[in-house]
This record gives C-alpha cells, sequence and structure tokens, in this order.
DNA sequence: AGGGTGACTTGGACTCAGTATT
DNA sequence: AATACTGAGTCCAAGTCACCCT
C-alpha cells in the first residue's frame, strides 16, 4: 500500500512533451473492416506504429474473421424502420387513442399521480416544487452533506487521472512496487502523441511525474492511502459508503422517506489515515473498517446530518444554479438498501397503434404477390431497411428469412428471398413519408398534440408523493431485431408485444393502471418496492432476458443513484495508491492467479477498460479485460502492447500501449503456449476479479475504476487548464477536456456523412475570404498612396475607403477566417469522438457545476436542458468542490 | 464455487424540430 | 422558401454486477 503521501511535484506542464501513451490510435484504414467500421476513424492517430502494423498483425496472428471484420454499425442512412407499420395515422382506433379515452375516464377521478400540466422544463418544474418549501430543505442539506465531505482532497498522484499519470518516468527508473502507478508508466515515445491535433499539440496532456513516492507497501489495510494534497481544504465527511448500503437488506422495508439515501448518510467519518493533512473527514475510511462497519453503520443516518456544516450560502454565481436544482422535492425515500421506493403510481405503459395494411403488393418473381397483413407487416419491415447495411448481410437475410418464411406457410408462392421485391413496398413508404413532411406546420403541430395527448398520462409517476418523469414508457414496437456488429440474431423478427407479456409494479394501495387494449390484461401486477422499474416484458428475441420501464434520467431515484455512484468513484481516490501498489506487487507473483488480477487491473485502472463478462454464443462477439484473447493484444519490444479488439456494441479498440516492463512480460507469459483464440486471462473472470477488488474497497468493481479516471481527469484538466479569459475560451478548455476523456473510455461515433464536404466547403469559404484579404491589401497599398481601390471582380468600380476603414476591414476578414480554421479543426478533431456519452455517464456533474461556479460560465453552456435536469441533484455544490 | 437470473447502467444510431444559410 | 446543419430527444441494444440457487 503505500499510500503515499504526495509529495510529488506535479508535473503537468504544458511543455512536457512527452506524448500520451493511452489514446486510442488510430490505424488508418483496415483491410478487413466492414464499411461500417472503416467509417469510424479514431480521431487520435499514433505517430508511429499504426494501421499497418495493425493490419500485419491481425493476419498474422489469426484473428479470426469476426474480429476482424469488424464492426458492423448501422448505416447511418437506415431509414427508421420502427413505425412504418404502425404509422401515425395509422388508424383512429389505435390502443393509444382507446387507452385514452379510458384512462380519462378512469384516472381522472381518482386522483391520478398524473399532473394535468406537468412541468415541461426545468425550471418550470423547479418553480413548481419550490413551492413545496420544506421539503426542499432537506435535499439540500442533503447534497450539501455530500458535498462537504468530498471537497478536500488530495492531490497525490495517485488521484491523477491516467493521463496525468502516464509519463515521463521510466519504466525502467521505478522498478519498485512501491512507487506510485505513475511514476511507473512510461511515456511511448512516438505512439500516442497527437499531433494532428491542435489542442493537443499545444496542450500535451497532463503528464505527471510522479514522483511520488509512495510506498510502501504498507499494508495497511486499513489505512487509506494517503494521499492527500493540500489543496483540497475543505473537508467534509466523506460519504462514501452509500453503495453497500444499498444491499443491505434492511428488513424493515417500510422505512420510509426518512430514510436517507445511502450516500447521504455516510457520517463523516472516521476516514482515514494517512492523509496526514487532509481533513479527516475527508479521507476515505480504512478499507478494512469500511467494509464492514459499512453495513451496519449505513442504515441510520440521515442525510441531514451533514448538511449542517454549511449552509445553503451560495455565492452569487452560485444562485443561477439553484434553479436547475431540485431542492424542493422530498428527498427519495428510504435507502435502507433494499427499499427504494414507499409509494408508487402510474398509468403503465402505453402499446404501439395496431398493425395498418397499406396493401401495396411486392413481386414475386417479377409478379404481384398477395400476403396476408401479418405477412405484409413483417415483409414491410424488411422492404424499408432497403437501404440499409443490414440488408447487405447474410446473418440479416437469413435470420429474417426464417421467421418470415415461416409466417408465410410451407406451401406459399414465396419459397426464396432472393427472388423477392420489395421495392413497391419500398417506394410506398418513401411516398408516406414525403408526405408526411410535406404537411403544413399546423398539420404537424396538430398531430404532435393528439399524440402528446395519448401519451400524456403515461409520462408521469407519484413516487413517494413526488412528481416524477418516467422514462420509456412506450413499449417497442415489432421490427426487424437489429442487433450490432455480427450478432448472431440479427434480422429475427421481433415480435409485438401484448397487455399479457406485460408485468406490472406498483404500489400497494396504488390503483392498477387500466390495461390500454380493450379485452385484454395484465400478465401480472407486482408490488415489488425493492425495485425501481414500473414494468417490464420478456424481450422477445432473448426470452430469458427483459425489457424494462424505468424512471427518467431525472427522478429522484436515478438521481441518488447516480450520487452514489459518484460517491463511490471519489472513494476509490482513497484508496487508489493503495490498490496501484498492490497489482504493482504483484506482476511478479508466483501466483498466475495473483497475476492475472493485477495485470488486469492495471490494464482496467491505466486503460479504463471494461470488465468483460463471458458472453454467450448467440451475442455479438466482442470482449472486456477479462475476456481478451490473446489475439487481441500483441507484445511489441521493448514494452509496449498493441490493443485491437471489438468492444461493447462492436466498436473497435485500438491502442498501442508503452507499459511495465513486468506488465509486458506477464503478457508474454500468459500468451505463451496458447492460441490466438484462447483467453488471455484464462484464470480469470469478472466475478473473480470484482471479488478481489471488493477487498481492497469495499463496494469496488471493475467500472468504478472507469468513472474514477473519467472523472478525476476532467477535474484535473479543468483546474490546470482553465485560464481566464473570455467565456469561449473557457468553454475550449471544457469541450478539450470533455474530449479526453472520451478518448480514454473509446467513445466515438460515426464520421457524419456529410463531413467531408463540410469541410471542403469550409476550406473553400476560407480561401474566399483569403482572397478578399488579399484584395484589401493591394487597395490599402493604393489608398495610402492616394489611388483608387481597383475594380471588383465583375469590373464595378469599389467604394473608396480611408486606409483605416480598409485596415479595419482587414482585421474583420482575418478574424472571421481565424474562427473558421478553429472551427474547422475542431469539427475534424470531434469527427469521430462522441462527446456525449461520458458527460452523461461518467463525468461527475458536480466538477462542471463547481468550475462553472469557479469561472462565472454559464452551467447552461455545458449542460442542456435535459442534463440540468438530470444533474439537478449537483447543483447546489460549493464552487471549490473538486473531485 | 459456479451458473443463471434479474436489475440497472452505458452507448451509439436515429429522428426530428429548430436554426442558420443560401 | 428551400436546404443544410445541429443538437436534443428517443430508441433499444449491450454492457455490468449482485444475488439466488444448486
Amino acid at each position: 500500500m503505500a499510500v503515499q503521501t504526495s509529495t510529488k511535484p506535479n508535473v503537468y506542464e504544458d511543455e512536457d512533451d512527452e506524448p500520451l501513451v493511452f489514446k486510442r490510435c488510430s490505424t488508418k484504414s483496415k483491410p478487413n473492416q466492414l464499411n461500417a467500421e472503416a467509417k469510424k476513424i479514431p480521431a487520435q492517430r499514433q505517430v508511429g506504429q499504426p494501421g499497418k502494423q495493425v493490419s500485419e498483425h491481425r493476419s498474422s496472428n489469426g484473428l479470426n474473421s469476426s474480429v476482424q471484420k469488424g464492426k458492423m454499425v448501422p448505416s447511418t442512412k437506415s431509414p427508421p424502420v420502427k413505425s412504418p407499420l404502425a404509422s401515425p395515422k395509422a388508424s383512429t382506433s389505435s390502443a393509444g387513442a382507446s387507452a385514452v379515452s379510458n384512462s380519462k375516464a378512469s384516472t381522472s377521478s381518482r386522483a391520478s399521480p398524473v399532473p394535468k400540466s406537468p412541468p415541461s422544463t426545468t425550471l418550470d418544474g423547479h418553480s413548481k416544487r419550490l413551492s413545496e418549501q420544506n421539503k426542499s430543505t432537506t435535499i439540500k442539506k442533503e447534497i450539501n452533506s455530500i458535498e462537504h465531505p468530498a471537497q478536500g482532497n488530495s492531490d497525490s498522484e495517485d488521484e491523477k487521472p491516467i493521463g496525468a499519470r502516464l509519463g515521463k518516468v521510466k519504466p525502467s527508473e521505478d522498478s519498485d512496487d512501491d512507487k506510485p502507478l505513475s511514476s511507473r508508466i512510461a511515456p511511448k515515445s512516438k505512439v500516442g502523441t497527437s499531433g494532428s491535433h491542435p489542442y493537443d499539440s499545444k496542450e500535451r496532456k497532463p503528464v505527471v511525474s510522479k514522483v511520488q513516492k509512495n510506498g510502501s507497501s504498507t499494508t495497511d489495510k486499513g489505512k487509506a492511502p494517503s494521499v492527500v494534497s493540500s489543496k483540497r481544504p475543505l473537508d467534509k465527511a466523506n460519504p462514501s459508503e452509500n453503495s453497500s448500503a444499498k444491499r443491505l437488506k434492511v428488513s424493515d422495508s417500510s422505512t420510509s422517506v426518512k430514510n436517507k439515501p445511502v450516500a447521504a448518510k455516510q457520517e463523516p467519518k472516521e476516514e482515514d489515515d494517512d492523509d496526514d493533512f487532509i481533513p479527516i473527514s475527508q479521507r476515505s475510511k480504512k478499507v478494512a473498517s469500511d467494509s464492514k462497519s459499512s453495513l451496519t453503520k449505513q442504515t441510520v443516518t440521515k442525510v441531514g446530518s451533514f448538511s449542517i456544516k454549511k449552509t445553503i450560502k451560495k455565492s452569487q454565481k452560485a444562485s443561477k444554479f439553484t434553479k436547475y436544482s431540485k431542492s424542493t422535492t422530498k428527498p427519495p425515500s428510504s435507502n435502507d438498501g433494499q427499499t427504494k421506493w414507499t409509494t408508487l403510481e402510474h398509468n403503465g405503459v402505453i402499446f404501439p397503434p395496431p398493425y395498418k395494411p397499406h396493401g401495396i403488393k411486392m413481386l414475386y418473381n417479377g409478379k404481384p404477390v398477395t400476403l396476408t397483413p401479418e405477412q405484409e407487416e413483417v415483409a414491410t419491415m424488411y422492404a424499408v431497411m432497403k437501404d440499409t447495411d443490414y440488408v447487405q448481410k447474410e446473418t440479416f437475410r437469413k435470420n429474417f428469412w426464417a421467421d418470415w418464411h415461416k409466417l408465410l406457410g410451407k406451401n406459399h408462392v414465396i419459397q426464396k428471398l432472393d427472388a423477392c421485391d420489395f421495392t413497391p413496398i419500398y417506394d410506398w413508404y418513401q411516398n408516406e413519408k414525403e408526405k408526411k413532411k410535406q404537411m403544413s406546420t399546423e398539420e404537424k403541430k396538430a398531430l404532435k398534440e393528439e399524440k402528446l395527448k395519448q401519451e400524456e398520462k403515461y409520462m408521469w409517476a407519484r413516487v413517494d408523493g413526488n412528481q416524477e418523469k418516467v422514462g420509456n414508457f412506450r413499449v417497442e414496437p415489432p421490427g426487424l431485431f437489429r442487433g450490432r456488429g455480427e450478432h448472431p440474431k440479427s434480422g429475427k423478427l421481433k415480435r409485438r408485444i401484448c397487455p399479457s407479456d406485460v408485468t406490472i409494479n406498483i404500489g400497494k394501495n396504488a390503483p392498477i393502471p387500466e390495461c390500454p387494449i380493450p379485452g385484454e390484461s395484465w400478465k401480472e401486477v407486482r408490488h415489488d418496492n425493492t425495485v425501481t422499474w414500473l414494468a417490464f416484458w420478456n424481450d422477445p428475441i432473448n426470452p430469458r432476458e427483459f425489457k424494462y420501464v424505468f424512471l427518467a434520467p431525472s427522478s429522484n431515484l436515478k438521481g441518488l443513484s447516480d450520487m452514489q455512484k459518484y460517491e463511490k468513484a471519489r472513494r476509490l481516490k482513497d484508496h487508489i495508491g493503495k490498490i496501484r501498489a498492490s497489482y504493482t506487487k504483484d506482476f511478479t507473483s508466483k501466483d498466475v492467479t495473483k497475476r492475472q488480477i493485477a495485470v488486469a487491473t492495471y490494464l482496467i485502472d491505466k486503460l479504463a477498460l471494461r470488465a468483460g463478462n463471458e458472453k454467450d454464443d448467440d451475442e455479438a462477439d466482442t470482449v472486456g479485460c477479462c475476456t481478451l484473447k490473446v489475439e487481441n493484444v500483441k507484445a511489441i519490444p521493448p514494452n509496449s502492447l498493441e490493443f485491437n479488439f471489438l468492444g461493447k456494441d462492436s466498436i473497435r479498440y485500438e491502442n498501442t500501449v508503452e507499459v511495465e516492463t513486468p506488465v509486458y512480460k506477464a503478457i508474454i507469459q500468459f500468451q505463451s503456449g496458447k492460441r490466438g483464440s484462447d483467453d488471455l486471462f484464462d484464470m480469470l473472470d469478472t466475478s473473480r476479479l470484482n471479488a478481489h477488488l471488493k477487498n481492497v474497497m469495499d463496494g469496488l468493481t471493475a467500472k468504478v475504476f472507469r468513472t474514477y479516471n473519467a472523472s478525476i481527469t476532467l477535474d484535473d484538466i479543468l483546474n490546470k487548464k482553465t485560464k481566464d479569459g473570455d467565456l469561449s475560451e473557457k468553454l475550449v478548455v471544457y469541450q478539450h477536456a470533455n474530449k479526453e476523456v472520451a478518448i480514454i473510455c473509446n467513445h466515438q461515433r460515426t464520421v457524419s456523412k456529410t463531413h467531408s464536404a463540410q469541410m471542403s466547403k469550409l476550406t473553400e469559404k476560407i480561401d474566399d475570404l483569403q482572397g478578399i484579404v488579399k484584395d484589401l491589401k493591394i487597395d490599402l497599398d493604393r489608398a495610402k498612396k492616394g489611388k483608387p481601390p481597383l475594380k471588383d471582380a465583375d469590373g464595378k468600380q469599389k467604394k473608396n475607403l480611408t486606409p483605416e476603414a480598409l485596415e479595419r476591414k482587414i482585421a474583420q476578414t482575418n478574424a472571421k477566417i481565424e474562427k473558421m480554421e478553429l472551427d474547422m479543426r475542431t469539427k475534424e478533431d470531434l469527427k469521430t469522438v462522441a462527446l456525449g456519452t461520458s458527460k452523461i455517464n461518467y463525468l461527475d456533474p458536480r466538477i462542471t457545476v463547481a468550475w462553472c461556479k469557479r469561472h462565472e460560465v454559464p452551467i447552461e453552456k455545458i449542460f442542456n436542458k435535459s442534463l440540468l435536469a438530470k444533474f439537478s441533484w449537483a447543483m447546489p455544490v460549493e464552487p471549490d468542490f473538486r473531485f
């Protein structure tokens, strides 16, 4: 353990030249990939080995074909598939409609939980809630309490972002276990530099030289790593253990609102240890104590308890943030771990309208064929996908045909898919789409209102007295399964879900939602307050799995859970030094399992890899850390590893990274004697790995590292790079930080179809402007000499301007050019990077809110309406909050 | 211990409406 | 007015992980 006190100087100099290693590297086009995959071009190119190596590697090591093919991403142009069959205009007698009418009758009288006019925006909601005054305070307190604890943290290296950790120190220098990871990782020389990115090139990633000394293995399990830095001043209680609490089952399910959310409960703990400077409260408690005690203690405390310290004094800047906080609502009910709510009311789910046949005949061997509505419905599902990549795939076609053929019957005229011509249906569909597009604004508006009217009652639930938005209250319409990548079930018919498939979960004393389809009834009604779902049905594609209906992200329940997630990640900060020291020591353990756990943990920590659960044969062949195959990692002397595999959603992960020598050697050992398709970590699976992690920190699992590294990277970059300047400069810093995180997490997106066109258009414009500047300069010269300006392109005489006016014009045009060039660089830079995912799932919103408060950046510049609603719990954070 | 299940989070593509540009 | 572009919102697939059961 060692948790080292961090003395180390932080090296995050901008000038540091070392390239960051961990970035996703891009490889140029790979021959094997499907075009879809090729669409994604990793933004960061590593200099150096790139593409060819990869391809070579692949061929040489025999990646299996599925891997080689890469992910198959649905074509961007695919037309909407889902609704053709149930077009809005379809029958008026749709389920929805009937439901509505029914509902009206039934719900209105019984005080349905649904508000007449639900707050449409956060603000509205907020104001509404304001009226409920008292409650608000509670939550506020809760929130305060939560925030506080954290504040003050340390800066030891351990807490630094991965990026920061990679650094200058060479591996060789630190062979010792006791050194902090960061110090141990050496930067790879060429790899990783992303010269192409303007920002990077100048800024460099945070490289930290962590020189810290951490070491020691003090074992302390009990102790928390030291880490603290003097920087974070505040000490507040550290709310950490929430998660553990959650799991506890408390017998008293009845607890109501009073119990605090776990997170909140934290008492000012006894935290830890090592850090001498850090206020106790901030530190996390030692592991040992944590784990055990946590269970017991948690239950009781309330959130409110902490709150005390801070009064709600928010700074003025802060004040604007309050409007987004839902402080007025009551805190979620108990958190005894098991109980998620005390009272729950909602109106169930809404079903898609029944299929309305169009009667368009498709052709078989050139002749029109008559289909029953059922057959036609499925044919239409396929027809409308005509120009997507899906129908190009053998698996998709095969699965579709199997299911459709069943529906047609053995003796149907149609005997093979290849002789089918769905064009008439496709054309009809395009036509319908066009018609819809041509509708007048009023018609569209009317339709929208009609739909809203039908759905309104399903949009809201009442949970413990609070009005909450429901997330996905619409039952999924039938369609063809669009699995990602090489999914074996892609193309299968996803049948229509009926009320008799749906199980409803609702409060015991709440009215049971009326079944929207007359004559049918719910499969089951439960009253389970240990779960948060409102309804579920079995996934038709995978009957052993479920599709759930949950509350929206803006709900208290989700917010609490979100906050707990970040609190857990923050807790990791206090253990990370010890964890790194421990796995470093185990790189050379005699025990293979231990060694594998160590190396896997290292990869998860350093590269933000996902855990990697085992997958069945009927799923796409993707991997995560524990399921890496030998062929997914190539050792490149002297100590680099080249990763190439399909991860979640069949998104390719490609990265070459320099690792510590013991890791490099261990990987080679794990690979020796195995075939390419064998598991790299044969002694490991996620449950074993997580069991190990749990021993180190209560509640720790592999995914916490992702959250931790993402959030701490944001916090770190924002704090180091933000300079005084205008708003747009600050926003650029934020975007840059966001981008770094997205790269670490490998959040990619498909390059827009129009990207290159957009770029050339911009280039053209810039050229034009440059031409104008040139002319202006000539005119300026002439003006200075008292000559009139030259004629313009059309031969017309230009206005006679003074030299000053011309100079102003030149300056303006140059500024315009500069701005366009910046836009262009940004666009190019982000063309394959998805920023949203990390913002939504990995970045502690309190970091952003606090930064906005400190730098007077309007929070709306960073969070859109839904994020503001989702993160309302984070709004009251103090400006000095640090992750 | 290990497999299976259930619940919940994470994630990229799509759709659509509003805005900017031509 | 037509078209292009953007971003928010939606959709639903695909992960993670805890817990139960054998």
